[in-house]
DNA sequence: AGCAATTTGTTCTCGCGTTCACAAACTCCT
DNA sequence: AGGAGTTTGTGAACGCGAGAACAAATTGCT
């Protein structure tokens, strides 16, 4: 086991990882992170790439690819070390060091964001939650105290802030978006249901719940006919029906 | 532009669209849906792929292959008519007709979620509230009173439920799945930091603000320094280190 | 020491998704 | 009517990711 650890230098990490791992494999890395720390909380001292797979719900041998881009952490024969294991993918995602996140938009769903436990951790640390609302500058939440959208600029800067977080109504997205580009916030979540554009150097992940139920509902309704609902008679269809008013209210606001 | 309507007979359609839609497509057509709708909003009658694209952020060629998938729609040198392609995607996505949900677990997130505009739209309509705690019971929330986990089963076959939102924490959303499952419901959306595992026949989708950061954080990483951070001296780099310690904390509870 | 059993790391193949590029189809102007 | 200008729909090329399969490496047993 010992062996395993020292045998792997730096020189062999270098180069692999050194031209960037596959965006599929980025986005599967959180999920053996997890997996790992539940199996290290139930003192599992080694798996294999067997029982990571299935802990993480994947195939055994998308998991072993995926570990070999960051390294050869493994020992054949044996599995990985657990813990070993959980900080070098932990330094590879970036989670040795603490970020600084801002919320802005503090509605239902940024109250929810503000409270989640994720965030306390030590990982990601709240710099501030920021609201345009005056009446509710000032307001705590959880540890944090609401601030001004007005001091967004200066927050970022003192504070180092490089994550973003969007929980805004649509229409002001773009706005606070740039906002937080603006001043130097290179990554943004975006909770509001709208196409941001930023700067080449920005990146921007989306979460739409909106979205996502309209994609299950496809298969829904595809598991129920095999085939959407019947073309409706030529003429005029949308305009003004039902479907075009529930359409409309249906992108309206954020969360 | 009504040759093009009348053109398009129930026959293409059907050789089309009969053998399902690529996954990918499926997912960008919320989108486009979303960018017709505003164009409507803006009494826009007709758009050229080039305008639909960049109102959804993606590439032109993608965009009027994803919609080939649906049918011919488009009139060449012309465009789409924003409304009728408008109707025949959520024809096909299936928001034609009303879908009943339960959100299950009215905690910070589930009361974001049950006061989502989205939701109260004709499209989804919330058939009920449930969470385990008794004395949450009857409180209400928005439109809809919070009913008891209990009457999971009674709610979902009376009311033809077949999506469900899992909001819970993550140590009890694989239960809440399974009752789910049980009842009948065939489509998930789970928010809880969890693997679930379901039969064959059941869709399952997951937001996860956790695994999203996460992916941005590795991003800023390596634009910061173009690599990870340095190797940890060998030895015993994670047992007991406060990142073992910030790792425990951020998958333990839901939001 | 040698052999069977185990498990990783990697090569290879296949399919899906993206993008380019262009012919077909339509409009508008002369 | 005819030709120039647009814009769609799609065939073809390409790259990425998924999965199967296997050789290499390690352990434990005899």
């Amino acid at each position: 086991m010992t062996s395993a650890r020292s045998r792997t230098s730096g020189r062999a990490r270098d180069e692999r990882a050194e031209r960037g791992i596959p965006e599929a494999t980025v986005a599967r890395l959180p999920i053996y992170l997890r997996a790992l720390t539940a199996l290290s909380d139930r003192d599992v001292a080694t798996a294999s790439s067997e029982d990571l797979a299935s802990a993480a719900g994947v195939n055994s041998a998308k998991l072993r690819k995926d570990l070999s881009y960051l390294g050869t952490y493994g020992t054949r024969g044996v599995g990985y070390d657990v813990n070993y294991l959980r900080y070098q993918i932990a330094r590879e995602i970036g989670l040795t060091q603490d970020w600084a996140v801002v919320i802005v938009g503090i509605g239902n769903l940024g109250h929810a964001l503000a409270n989640y436990s994720g965030f306390a951790s030590r990982g990601f640390q709240i710099a501030a939650l920021l609201d345009s609302d005056p009446s509710r500058v000032g307001e705590q939440v959880g540890d944090v105290q609401i601030s001004s959208l007005d001091d967004l600029d200066a927050i970022v800067r003192t504070g180092n802030v490089s994550i973003g977080v969007i929980a805004t109504p649509a229409g002001s997205a773009q706005d606070v978006c740039d906002r937080l580009v603006n001043a130097g916030v290179s990554s943004i979540l975006n909770f509001a249901p709208t196409v941001l554009s930023v700067p080449e150097h920005v990146d921007v992940r989306k979460v739409d719940l909106s979205i996502e139920l309209q994609i299950l509902a496809y298969h829904e309704q595809r598991k129920a006919h095999g085939a959407p609902a019947p073309v409706a008679a030529p003429g005029e269809p949308s305009v003004g029906s039902p479907v075009g008013a529930a359409l409309d209210e249906l992108s309206a606001g954020a969360m």
